[in-house]
DNA sequence: TCCATTTATATTACATGTTATATAATTGTG
DNA sequence: CACAATTATATAACATGTAATATAAATGGA
């Protein structure tokens, strides 16, 4: 087993280690969706949860809530569009904005993951981090070790009961 | 301006939140990079300063050592070695192995960066990062802020004098 | 010793992020 | 009121991560 480097650099490579926890955090969140049957990636939920939350907005609006680039916006729309998740519609008043919003579709799968799969999730990286206190590198180290020791997954099911 | 979902979503989100804050970290890092004229994306260093550390490396060695799969380090060595920062040859033991070392240039580049880039990225980041404590989510909070209010380059900057 | 299994690396296909730029609609100003 | 500048979205080109699979070398047991 070698050393993990960028555990060890500290500070110095703190960004490529936040990133690589983000991605593993998402990795295992996708696989308690996959477990309760939700038909989405994990990094999709929320541009819904934004339209759920603050009503139809406009690509640069999701954009902006969901804090990716507006082409990077624009993609996710029209694959979300494409999995008849939303609809657009052009601005009466600015025909250069489109108006995105839930489809019918998109209102039942909002509705179903925030009763049966959202509070999963929320009670899993719970379990994980919802104690943490102290310098950064220390919960980073402690979250990196809890997912190694246990995945979301698994935890997700322990809460579950 | 309208409300960061992720950022309300508490833990639900922390993945997609925790690489964002990686990648934003990156990117300012690269711009800290950049201006110092250090030849490389961030994301390469790893590398580099893993054989630095740890001496010649296989390629599944410097995947565990940098965190990521080995289709990821093989495509990277590749790379490297394409921008002659890196050297393979064939295990004499083990065919199948490749040793990934130094090459000259390489060693002068993480020499180089050791000594004028690596302390500055370092300095910076202590200085968005280094005192914080309390529960994970202010702390990503205070990072976000942090970053907005001064990115990782004019932090280098300020640190420099 | 032969051959099935395992292991190390490479390749393929894809997901999802970015920046730079194109296009079309709107706005503001001389 | 025409036209230059701005704004909203789309597109293109690329970077970098993944999973699944192919390929070649090493290993181990009948």
């Amino acid at each position: 087993m070698v050393e993990d480097v960028v555990r060890s650099f500290g500070f110095l490579t703190l960004g490529t280690r936040m990133k690589r926890v983000g991605e593993k955090l998402q990795a295992d969140t996708q696989r308690i969706m996959d477990e309760l049957g939700a038909p989405l990636q994990a990094g999709q939920y929320p541009f819904l949860a934004a339209i759920d939350r603050l009503g139809p907005l406009t690509v640069g609006e999701l954009a902006e809530a969901t804090g990716v680039t507006q082409p990077g916006a624009t993609r996710t729309v029209a694959l979300l569009v494409e999995l008849g998740m939303l609809d657009t519609e052009q601005s009466a008043d600015d025909q250069r904005r489109r108006i995105v919003s839930l489809s019918r579709e998109g209102k039942r799968l909002v509705a179903t993951a925030k009763r049966d799969v959202w509070p999963r999730i929320d009670a899993a990286v719970t379990d994980l981090c919802g104690d943490l206190d102290g310098p950064l590198l220390e919960q980073l180290a402690a979250i990196e070790d809890g997912l190694a020791a246990a995945p979301l997954n698994r935890r997700a099911a322990k809460v579950k009961s």
